[in-house]
DNA sequence: ACCGTATTCAGCGCG
DNA sequence: TGAATACGGT
């Protein structure tokens, strides 16, 4: 592609931004401001110039950006050319280079990945090794191991920090630094490495290993970076390092006014201090907004004015004016999903509007809830992008777990799953004896199978011939999968390793499906295998695709590159804020716009969190092209119990300019959190055709007040229905009527015809025991005789 | 091994 | 409130 190609159609400071590639250059792209068609113009005029692909480093921190990219950079110089240029997210790329010099950090060349559940129950493994209390919260203490590697802290080093021990002081937690250092010796034993740990080991590396350094340091002489504000300390270094040759060529892009990652180790002082970091660096600015009208890029720009920390620039569009903001008042969340969708349905009729031109946006995922009922109610076809992936399931999770020790026998976490998976005899109390062998012997339970000293910690012989014979097993598919590709080798393992058979032999519907889906993740493979084959076939290199690079590449998924399979087409998508970074949408709504809940003040500690809630409004604001709709409501369910939040402060803080119905100066509702003193507003809905759902609602009379009261103490025991009535266990002894339960358990009679849950109808042949031990023998018309614990039973009459 | 119940927790989530 | 995990009994 000709240079002039490549420029065309660029402003002048993209134009700009381009073209300047020698020396650092940090690109502040504000919010559709066409950033990554800078980046990826960029890249083609650097292969303009002469620079060869490999000599690129291109990072992003998604798959999708990456993948995206190279599409994009295709299509501008050919697939062969983009092929080359080295890009991909920081941890794909960093994890070859980690490979190549794997040894020389005391890990196998073949080190797998741990994702956040083997690395949660290694955690958990660690904390029941050192005999701790339950002061200490595995997931609490995942997080914090984690914010100390991004720091860049190793256990010795943190053990030496005032800043983590102090905390470990008030949390009662002081031998953190202990299940650190322990955590990381069981993960270099087992040869596998967590996400963290990629970043860590990287800096290391550097570090360390001049050699590795100059390799690394010398193959680029260019290294891009996407979304340079959500890059953490150890990314930080890690770039610096990788850009240390003159005349440092490393170009930046990002937005200080988008950082909202902070909780994650993201700093957005990597961004505000590149210019310090960076003496000489050029600054460009993309302030040009494509994406939006100006009256949205007008309001974000008035809210976002609030904060303090910003790199100046002045973002603009010159579109049309277009719609101005509209607030939407609700009485609860109920309410809110009812005005939302309401506006959703009017707007598809009056601007010919697809269901994929909207997007619900929210601060919390439990907020979808709601907003998923009511849709579902008016039959609107909505998507919901969030969590639970194909990968979270059971079923999926025990065949990964034989992938990944057939590739890597030392994974612990994954040995502890299947060793008795199907049942082969294997019982805790083997696994725990085998475990202290392998820890005094400082190796993985695979490797500790094999010691001769087994009786030393308990392990009864018997066991010991079923491990290795489980073992053994392990070690022919290993061998096999080094011969065979990964597809042939998983069919291999799922059927050799009786787990497929296992759950075949479960004909209940939910079996069926999870049949289905180990099917499902058998066809992953083989797509995985045909996709690098036609990858391979258009270079030279004919390898074979192996299992290790399917775990590889699914290691380094994210949720939301896995849908599950879900058609996403023509659907209203419901989304929180941060996963709407980088998206747009011609409808957005913002819902929750609620002090406390958006800005979120649960763990709100400092004034830059709250300058880091706007920065997210912000982003909430900027992913709208045509529209947005905020709203609120007076009171909402949270965490079981009801809440009243008086308007987010980011709604306020939108010029009256800019809103169709500015708010009232002064808020009628006060900030009374919860209060059983304080007057309570509840309305009581009905009149929904208000598109806006504006003020008038609470002024006009449909308001009732009263005062919460306090329950009746004691709270009246509920009248019995059956016998599980008397297990109370939430009320005090004392608080049980005596009477009631005899005249409770003297329902149930020999002879009588009862229901159960699960087992359904059968007839009572005998009652012994006294209460609260109480047993029932019961004939059940399908399921045959069985005793029943009446406290835990649910037995009811049967109905006739 | 599996069931039902008790208890606990509650934020956003890249790779 | 309700989901996820821990526990404890057969």
């Amino acid at each position: 592609m000709e240079t002039n190609a490549i420029l065309e159609g660029l402003n002048p400071e993209q134009s700009r931004a381009v073209t300047t590639i020698e020396g650092p250059v940090l690109i502040v792209a504000g919010a559709g401001s066409g950033k990554t068609r800078v980046l990826t113009s960029r890249v083609a005029y650097l292969l303009e110039q002469g620079c060869k692909p490999w000599e690129i480093l291109a990072l992003t921190f998604t798959k999708k950006a990456a993948g995206e990219m190279k599409e994009r950079i295709a299509m501008m110089v050919g697939p062969e050319r983009a092929r080359r240029v080295v890009m991909g997210t920081f941890h794909s790329v960093f994890i070859r280079f980690l490979r190549e010099y794997a040894e020389s950090l005391g890990y196998p060349k073949e080190f797998t990945i741990y994702d956040q559940s083997d690395s949660l129950s290694a955690i958990k493994a660690c904390i029941k090794e050192l005999k701790l209390s339950d002061n200490y919260k595995p997931k609490d203490i995942q997080a914090r191991i984690s914010k100390a590697k991004n720091d860049l802290y190793t256990p010795s080093a943190y053990g030496k920090s005032p800043d983590f021990t102090s905390i470990d002081r008030i949390k009662k937690t002081p031998e953190m630094p202990q299940i650190f250092a322990l955590y990381q010796q069981k993960m270099k034993n087992s040869g596998v490495m967590d996400f963290d740990d990629i970043l860590l080991n990287m800096n290391i590396l550097l570090r360390d290993n001049t050699e590795a350094l100059e390799a690394i340091s010398g193959r680029f002489k260019h290294v891009l970076v996407d979304e340079y504000q959500d890059t953490n300390y150890a990314q930080y270094l890690i770039l610096k390092k990788l850009a240390k040759n003159p005349p440092h060529n490393l170009c930046v892009v990002g937005d200080d006014s988008q950082s909202i990652y902070a909780f994650r180790g993201a700093k957005i002082q990597n961004i505000l201090n590149f210019k310090k970091d960076y003496p000489g660096c050029k600054i460009i600015r993309l302030e040009r907004n494509y994406r939006s009208t100006r009256n949205i890029v007008d309001a974000a720009n008035s809210v976002i004015a609030h904060n303090e920390g910003r790199i100046p620039k002045k973002c603009y569009s010159d579109g049309e004016a277009g719609e101005k903001i509209h607030f939407m008042r609700a009485f609860n969340e109920q309410e809110e999903a009812m005005l939302i969708v309401s506006d959703i349905i009017s707007r598809t009729r009056s601007e010919h509007a697809q269901y994929q031109d909207f997007a619900i946006l929210y601060r919390t995922n439990s907020q979808s809830r709601a907003l998923e009922e009511y849709l579902r109610r008016k039959n609107l076809p909505y998507m919901i992008y969030s969590g639970n992936s194909f990968f979270d399931r059971a079923e999926i999770k025990d065949l990964m777990a034989y992938f990944k020790l057939v590739v890597n026998p030392n994974d612990d976490e994954s040995f502890k799953r299947v060793v008795n998976l199907p049942a082969r005899g294997i019982g805790a109390t083997s696994i725990s004896a085998l475990n202290e062998c392998a820890r005094a012997h400082g190796c993985s339970l695979f490797k500790a199978a094999w010691l001769e000293d087994h009786e030393l910690y308990g392990l009864r012989p018997a066991a010991g011939v079923k491990i290795r014979e489980f073992c053994r097993m392990i070690d022919s598919l290993a061998a096999l999968s080094t011969k065979e590709d990964a597809y042939a080798s998983a069919r291999e393992i799922a059927d050799k390793s009786g787990l497929y058979a296992m759950y075949k032999a479960d004909t209940s519907i939910e079996g069926l499906a999870r049949v289905g889906n180990l099917d499902e993740l058998l066809n992953s493979v083989q797509a995985y295998v045909e996709e690098q084959q036609s990858l391979a076939e258009d270079s030279d290199e004919q390898a074979l695709v192996t299992l290790g690079g399917f775990l590889e590449d699914v290691a380094l998924l994210s949720n939301a590159d896995t849908d599950d399979g879900e058609d996403s087409s023509n659907k209203i998508a419901l989304m929180t804020v941060h996963s709407a970074k980088g998206l747009e949408f011609p409808y957005v709504y913002i819902a929750g716009a609620e002090e406390n809940l958006f800005p979120s003040m649960s763990m709100l500690a400092s004034a830059q969190d709250i300058e880091e809630e706007r920065r997210l409004f912000y982003v909430a604001l900027t992913r709208a092209k045509k529209a947005v709709s905020v709203s609120y409501a007076d009171t909402r369910m949270r965490n079981g119990k009801h809440e009243s939040n008086s308007v987010s402060r980011f709604a306020r803080e939108i010029d009256d300019k800019y809103v169709a119905n500015p708010l009232p100066k002064r808020e009628f509702l006060d900030n009374s959190d919860d209060d059983d003193q304080e007057p309570t507003r509840f309305g009581f809905g009905g009149r929904f055709q208000n598109r806006y759902g504006r003020n008038e609602y609470g002024r006009s009379g449909n308001v009732q007040y009263f005062k919460r009261q306090k329950p009746a103490a004691p709270a009246p025991i509920q009248a019995p229905r059956s016998t599980t009535a008397v297990r109370q266990t939430n009320v005090k002894p004392d608080l049980i009527d005596p009477n009631f339960v005899a005249v409770d358990m003297s329902e149930l009679y020999v002879g009588e015809r009862i229901e159960h849950n699960r087992f359904g109808a059968g007839k009572i042949l005998e009652i012994s025991g006294m209460a609260p031990d109480m047993k029932a023998k019961v004939d059940f018309d399908k399921y045959g005789v069985k005793l029943l614990i009446l406290k835990y039973a649910k037995l009811r009459p049967e109905k006739s």
